[in-house]
RNA sequence: GGUCCGUUCGUCUAACGGUUAGGACUCAAGAUUUUCAUUCUUGCAAUAGGGGUUCGAUUCCCCUACGGACUACCA
């Protein structure tokens, strides 16, 4: 048999999403959309304590920046809570479903595959300590579930009691003994796991009338119908647990295709990308600017002008391959060529550099225009009002130099402000005792050329240098200091014709009364 | 500590038993250039260690080392 595909992106809103994140939720759209699937994206709120108001606003726009579109899940560009045609299955936030997690718990009791436990977090921290002070590690499982109070120790009328009065309990998962569980993961092979390791983990927490992960997870794909799941590798250890879940339920013959990814790297140093490294090494750890309810910011690739499709390209690339020599690919592109197969199951060290460049090489696709547009706004804000085609020869003369559209304006000030200051080490290397006397006699012969264009000057330049047996390089970049302030940017002649022969003589004046 | 996952240039990775171990980023050198860049060329640089299996191991198996995840009434 074989069903439709179907993945779905289950994060929870706990902060915004980082990178890893994304990646996670690109791989799963990948896949489906290869497939001819469909992609989904379910809110895991079942933890009321952590729950962060904004962050589901935030990765829905996030996704929707990154170009991910959600078949399901998402309604003008909030979760989906009323099923209809396209959200049959809503509504898609895991705290709107509790009755249903309910439901599937109480079965599991009722089947015997799971149990009530009545211990309080102090008695359970107690125990925890005392095993560490032992030097072993306190394990919830078939060892001590019957000693303790739990619905397999009490009586029924006991248990029925201790509910009525409102107890603290939740209900655990009966983990079998010795049993052998065997797994198969789609990127990694197969995994094998001894049942008795395992702990009873909790399935749902009367505390807060919530499922934990494990339940609803388990319960959400079944009845989303979902094919595949692809998550991150913390998933991996209780993916027995999964299984067994799936088992009990009597859901074995449409328990998803399982894959996990592996995580993303620190760039420097060992251990997983956190928050921190972005702040420490300054680049960005989620797609998009966050600020917490403490007022702190944290850097966006969006704010720091990455396209959506560089990030993507590069996200897409860190634990993931073509097999070819490619390194471009657009979402489309990606979609085509995307495998589970090529997955690589080590961990991949982000690469701040190796970013910058795909951001780079997109920003070289981009049509001239295309820049103007984006350049513009910068211009305004630094109070710059010029004609468009003027911007685009600006553009045109720097654009192999930049990564990005906010390095423009460091990189062509020159060309819609006069230097206000002159760099003196670029006196110092080019300028010659004679090189007032040159200048005041090119400035009067430059007054009357009427065609001022670059194709002119580029003639005549070098002519007259030439002529007058002056030295090439001493003449041009004293010229240039003038014009510029310092030692950059594209040939003189491009820069006079563009600012205009007014400009030039103004500014080769000024500068020559400073300098 | 226990369970599980992983390990090819500094980094991302290719090579699914036979290659001078390939590409990209970074870095260095050279060429071009009136400057800075761009561009082009070249270079530096890796199979964690030890055992097997095999005519032959980066590739398969085992051990060690190292790294990582998990070990919550968090996901």
């Amino acid at each position: 048999m074989t069903r439709k595909t179907r993945v779905r992106f289950a994060p929870s809103p706990t902060g915004p999403l980082h990178i890893g994140g994304v990646r996670t939720a690109l791989y799963n759209y990948l896949y489906a959309k290869k497939r001819g699937g469909d992609f989904i994206l379910r809110i895991e709120d079942t933890d009321s304590q952590r729950f962060v108001p904004g962050a589901e606003e935030y990765i829905i726009e996030a996704l929707a920046w990154c170009g991910i579109t959600p078949n399901e899940g998402v309604v003008d560009g909030k979760i989906a809570e009323i099923p209809d045609e396209r959200n049959p299955f809503a509504p898609y936030r895991q705290s709107q479903r509790r009755e249903i997690y309910h439901t599937y718990a109480l079965e599991l009791i009722q089947k015997g595959f799971a149990y009530y436990a009545f211990d309080s977090s102090e008695n359970l921290e107690a125990m925890r300590s005392e095993a560490e002070s032992k030097g072993e590690t306190f394990t919830y499982n078939y060892s001590v579930r019957e000693s303790l109070d739990t619905s397999l120790k009490l009586s029924a009328r006991e248990c029925e009691e201790r509910l009525q009065n409102g107890d603290q309990w939740v209900v655990r998962f009966k983990m079998p003994i010795d049993k052998t569980i065997k797994m198969t993961d789609l990127i990694r092979g197969d995994i094998e796991v001894n049942s008795s390791t395992l702990d009873d983990k909790v399935l749902w927490k009367a505390a807060d009338q919530l499922p934990t992960y494990h339940l609803a997870n388990v319960v959400d794909d079944k009845l989303m119908e979902i094919s595949d799941v692809i998550r991150g590798e913390e998933w991996l250890p209780s993916l027995p647990l999964h299984y067994m879940l799936y088992e009990a339920f009597g859901w074995n013959d449409i328990r998803p295709n399982f894959s996990h990814l592996s995580l993303l790297l620190k760039p420097d140093g060992k251990g997983k990308l956190s928050k921190r490294d972005g702040e420490r090494l300054g680049f960005p750890v989620f797609p998009m600017e966050w600020r917490n309810d403490k007022g702190e910011t944290s850097k966006g690739y969006r704010e720091e002008g990455y396209y959506p499709e560089a990030f993507i390209n590069l996200l897409a690339f860190l634990g993931w391959n073509p097999g070819t020599e490619q390194e471009l690919f657009s979402l489309e592109e990606l979609t085509e060529s995307f495998s589970l197969e090529r997955v690589v199951k080590s961990g991949a060290k982000f690469n701040p550099e190796k970013a910058k460049w795909f951001n780079q090489e997109y920003l070289r696709k981009k049509s001239t225009d295309e820049l103007v547009r984006e350049f513009l706004p910068v211009l305004e804000s630094k109070g710059v009002i010029k004609e468009f085609d003027y911007v685009a020869s600006a553009v045109e003369m720097i654009r192999e130099r930049a990564s990005f559209v906010n390095e423009f304006w460091g990189l062509c000030d020159y060309l819609f402000c006069a230097p206000q200051s002159y760099d003196m080490k670029v006196k110092e290397k080019f300028w010659r005792e004679d090189t007032p006397a040159v200048l005041d006699e090119l400035i009067k012969e430059l007054s009357s050329i009427d065609a001022f264009t670059k194709e002119a000057l580029e003639v005549y330049l070098p002519a007259k240098i030439k002529e007058r047996g002056w030295q090439m390089g001493a003449v041009m970049n004293s010229l240039r200091l003038l014009l510029v302030g310092e030692s950059k940017g594209p040939s003189v002649a491009d820069i006079m014709a563009l600012i205009g022969k007014k400009e030039t003589l103004f500014r080769l004046e000024k500068g020559l009364s400073i300098v």
